[in-house]
Formats: structure tokens, C-alpha cells, sequence
DNA sequence: TTGAAAGCGCTAACAG
DNA sequence: CTGTTAGCGCTTTCAA
């Protein structure tokens, strides 16, 4: 644990001399080029590494951002985070992942102890009741972008895939192919992007005058277990007998699938489906499934982009929002 | 961002005293009950949150653990990390993530940064060439605990499956259900967890006086992507038709999922299917694979708790080993 | 061209 | 029972 001051003394010089020149700063310090050169090489003989903490507390930055989720074990999650970490090396920063659903109970939250960690800039995918939190950041002038949804009444940038027009041009396909008894699969979490999936099956089937019956709608519920959302769309399908079935998220599209094969329902002939956010089973899975997938490394990019400009923008806070189109990727389960 | 001095003026006492009541040392340090009622209110009141960089300079301890993955998408950290962080949590740590094969080129890898954060401790699923990283932190005194496999030259704690076992039960089975011409689908990885695995599958065919050939094994390369591996297997496949294969780990089923597929063989009829180290899919996936589940919560549990013994030893620091045996679970697939 | 010194917020030994 | 003070390692202003 080598020191700035230990490399000062090695050579017989001070430490803000050392420190200019480890932080590039020697130019405009018109420091020579021997002493630099020196400086140089002995950090590198004792294997110099910069004290991040020291730095930190020195200068209230820590070159890191944190990207809060749910849960960790997300696909949308986990292809986002791949994204969004190599272009956070590219700057220079270091991406730290927390979840906020170990500790809901705590009054001592993730966000809060990030928070009191220094972290530069948060990029969250937020979910339920975390308004409070979100306000709190913005109060505290931390840097925030919100990816896959955001709150009416909290002004962020955010970015997020155009839910409506995916989840229009889903059905759209749907109804071409024909389908007329369509149902649709939602939970009921509070969040805008769910709203927004909703009202556009249901606008849609109006627009293309198919008559809309609320029995089509299952919401499910979003905190029960894989197997009790299993059973509930089980029981739906058995009762509603649709055409066609769209889900709106992933992973219901998969208790979906787990659903029709307990029916013995064959899909398409017996069921077509059809899911919002694409993954690698659809493709795996018998007959294949269609699907809209969201273009998420797009997401990643311009999120951690927005997130550099608030975090850079000395000038003003101009909140921006980017949404992006989903694309429809059509196998053989419609 | 109240600090403590302004906790201390604002009452008229030293910051001294407000540190020791907030926290919890007051009964130690006798000071008085009227006094340290007011300190706790008055920080309540000014919404006081540790500095935590600050702390960490002044003490050297972050309350942070590091967990690091070789790629923060795959099935087996996202079970880990659950269960990691509800166990941190539990002790009042924090985790944070780290991906490695983000940063190969830089010679500024996450381990090293990391350690220039002062993070406490490290969780590793080491992967290939990481011995000298791990070397590192061992030279630099930090509690380190691997999951999943380890290195031979480098004494460190770790907790594993055993994978031996595992194949072994696996085959096993396979040959008593009888298959006779089995074959074992891997990577290149130059890791013990797949030697182990390769191993057992050698042997036990030996054991069971099947004869073994090495044509029976089909070695994929670890780097290449999802497609130029289902190719692999599917070539292989077409090319040695075994009765049975045995995939040595779950995303290498899923690729042979696809390339059966590809082959149009049907499971169990046309060819048996099992895998090692289960996946949610193997369940839905007509007509359900039989695979070898990581008991990953126990693993996870296991290796939290012996780095918290290396982290809190005053000791001497004998290093732990811990194998865990696999489950198998029977589906349709063998 | 370089060095001295202050200070980020906190803890903890020591002194009252 | 409480306050003073030093110092963790670093950056940066100011002075030389």
C-alpha cells in the first residue's frame, strides 16, 4: 500500500509535486521533465495505486455510478448491465449493481447508502413506491436517469421502449393473422409501462373493432411466486378459451408457456401466443415464440449517455426523455 | 448533508461526542442519557447520514463486499447474488458486483480497483488467468473466499459443488436406464471444475465397463458465441450418434437443446438428454430435462460465512474447503 | 519550478 | 462525563 508521500520521501521531494504528476498535471505545473520522469518511474517500481477513498473524500467524486434494479436476476437486467458497463470503462467509471428488494423493510435503502458512499450518478429501472427515493437523489443534486419506466410525477430523464406502440403493433399482427378472440396477460404493478402496455391492447382491439370484454384481460399478480402466476393464467386460459394470447412481459410469457403445456394446448393451433420483451427460449422453445424485443443495448447506451450529460452539464438541468421502438420478431406461435 | 460538526454546534457539544453516541458507544464512554437523547434527535431532525468515505478513510473498513463474476448474466450468479445479499444484508453489508470480461485488455482489472475502494472482502467465481489477481489480494491480506472451482497452486478458501460426484450420479443413471452409448458434451475451459467433470465421466463409463472413446467427447470452445457452439454440437451429434449425451453445463444443454432441434431428433426416443447444473427452462422444455441441480443457496450461504470468518479472525487464517453434492432431478428427457 | 499547508468528515487516544 | 487534537491519503491554493 504504496503512498503518495512515501514515493515524495523515496525521492526527496513533496507530495503535491507527486501528485501533479501522477494526475497529469505537470504540464501546467511546468514541472521538468526529469523530476516527472522519476516520479513516474518509482511510483511504478513500489506499484503506486491511487488511494480511492483519500480521493474521494478529498474531492467528493468517486468515479462510480450505480445501477439500481429490482432484482438482480432480470434478463432485462442482465443484458442491460453488460451494455452499460463497458461504456462506463470506456469513460473511465466503475458500475456498481444494487437491488432494492433485499431491503424494503430497512429505512436504511440502497439508494441511501449509495448515496452516502458518494456514488457519482444513478441509473435506475425503477419499480414500485420508489418515488421517495428518486425525489430524495433529486433533492440532493445526484445526478439520475431512469431506464424501462418512470414516475408521472417526478421529473427525470428517462429512457424507455415505446410500450404502446409495441404492444400495438403486437396485436396489430395478431388480428392480421387473423386472431379475433384475443386475451392479454399483465400484472397489476403500478408503473406507467404497464399502463401504457394495457391501454394499448385495448385501444388497439377498438381501433381494429374487435369487440373488447374485460374477461380478455388477465392481471396477475406481480409478487406471487412463478408457480401461483402459473396457475392463475392456467385458469384464465381454460376459462376464457382465447384464439390468441399476448403476454406482457417476459416472464409471464414463460408461466405462460408452462400454462398451455399443462392444457396440452398446442401452440398455434390451439393457442397462438405472442410476448412483449423478447429472450432466448422463445427461439429455443417450441414452435418458436414471437415476439417484440426491445432494443436493449440501445436503452443501455443512451441511458448511461444521459446520465453523463446530467452528471457533466454545468449549465442547467434539462431533463430529456428518449424513447425507442420495440421490433417484432415473428416465429411460429402466431 | 449534515455532517457531525454541525450536529455538535448546533448543540453546543464537541463532534466527539455526537461520534460516540451516534454510534452506540455512549454507555463506554458514560455519557450522559439527557445528552445523547438530544444528540440521537437533533440528528434525526437534520436527516444525518454517515459520511461513509470518510469512515472508511479514517478506519479502513467500507462495510462493503465485492462479489466477482466472470459475466454478471449468467444463470449462476443471478441465484448467487440473491442469496449473497440477503445474508450481507443480515450482518449489515453491503455487495457490490463486479464483471471481469469487461476489462481483459486493461491492466486496470476490478480486482485491483476494488482494493483501491477498501472493500472488505472478496466473493470470487474465478475463471481462467485469474490466479495472479487472486495472488494479489492474498499478498495484500484481503478475505478471500472462491465459489464454484479454485486453483491448485493458490491456497485460498472456497466452496464448491462436487462436480465428481455429480457427472458420476448422472451417468449413472443414464447407464441405468440403459444407454449404452453415452456421450459427454464440455468446453475448453482450463478450470478443476471441468476436469472434474470430464473426469468422472471417463470413469465412471470405465467403471461400469463401457467402453470409452474420444470420439464420445465433444470439446466446444468456450469463447465462441451461442450459434458456433450449437454448430459444434450439432455436427458432432450428426457425426458420432450417441444413444444419450451428457451436457457438463447448462448453457451447454441449452445450446444443445437448440442443435437437437436443428437435427430434428426427439427426446428421450431419438436421443436421451441430461445436463449439469439445472436451469429453469429444463423444466418447461418438453419433455423436460433431466439435469444435476447446484444446490446454489447453500453454496452461496456456505461461502458468505467463511469469508465473514476470514474477515473477523484475529487469528490465524486456515483456509476452508466446501463440497456440496448435487441433486439429480429426474424429468422425461432420460 | 517546487513546497507548505489546509482541509474533506470522521474516529479515537488522551487529557481534562 | 466531555472536549481537544491528531491524522487517515489525497488535492489544490498560495507562496516562494
Amino acid at each position: 500500500v504504496t503512498s503518495i508521500k512515501e514515493i515524495a520521501k523515496k525521492i526527496g521531494v513533496s507530495p503535491s509535486t507527486v501528485s501533479f504528476v501522477l494526475n497529469g498535471k505537470e504540464k501546467e505545473m511546468r514541472i521538468s521533465e526529469t523530476r516527472a520522469k522519476e516520479i513516474r518511474k518509482v511510483a511504478r517500481q513500489l506499484g503506486y495505486q491511487r488511494n480511492q477513498v483519500a480521493f474521494s473524500l478529498r474531492t467528493g467524486k468517486s468515479k462510480i455510478i450505480a445501477l439500481i434494479v429490482d432484482t438482480i436476476s432480470g434478463s432485462f437486467f442482465s443484458a442491460l448491465a453488460r451494455t452499460i458497463e463497458q461504456e462506463a470503462q470506456n469513460l473511465g467509471y466503475r458500475v456498481i449493481y444494487g437491488s432494492t428488494i433485499a431491503n424494503l423493510n430497512k429505512d436504511e435503502n440502497v439508494i441511501q447508502v449509495l448515496h452516502q458512499y458518494h456514488v457519482d450518478g444513478f441509473l435506475i429501472i425503477p419499480s414500485e413506491g420508489m418515488e421517495k427515493d428518486i425525489s430524495f437523489l433529486l433533492a440532493h443534486k445526484k445526478p439520475v436517469v431512469l431506464l424501462d419506466s418512470y414516475f408521472p410525477g417526478v421529473p427525470t430523464s428517462y429512457v424507455m421502449v415505446d410500450n404502446y406502440e409495441g404492444i400495438a403493433k403486437g396485436v396489430e399482427h395478431l388480428i392480421n393473422k387473423g386472431y379475433k378472440k384475443i386475451a392479454f396477460v399483465c400484472n397489476d404493478i403500478k408503473m406507467v409501462q404497464m399502463e401504457e402496455r394495457k391501454k394499448a391492447f385495448i385501444e388497439t382491439l377498438k381501433k381494429r373493432k374487435l369487440p373488447y370484454k374485460k374477461q380478455l384481460l388477465c392481471v396477475t399478480k406481480y409478487n406471487s411466486e412463478k408457480e401461483e402466476i402459473t396457475r392463475e393464467i392456467e385458469t384464465f386460459i381454460k376459462t376464457t378459451k382465447p384464439e390468441a394470447v399476448m403476454f406482457a412481459a417476459n416472464y409471464l410469457g414463460v408461466c405462460g408457456l408452462q400454462a398451455i403445456k399443462n392444457l396440452r394446448l398446442k401452440i398455434p393451433a390451439g393457442i397462438a401466443v405472442i410476448c412483449f420483451d423478447d429472450l432466448d427460449i422463445f427461439n429455443l422453445f417450441p414452435p418458436g415464440i414471437t415476439s417484440l424485443r426491445q432494443p436493449i443495448k440501445e436503452i443501455a447506451k443512451a441511458a448511461f449517455h444521459l446520465l453523463m450529460e446530467e452528471m457533466h452539464s454545468t449549465t442547467k438541468k434539462k431533463k430529456k426523455q428518449v424513447r425507442l421502438k420495440a421490433e417484432i420478431i415473428i416465429r411460429h406461435s402466431s
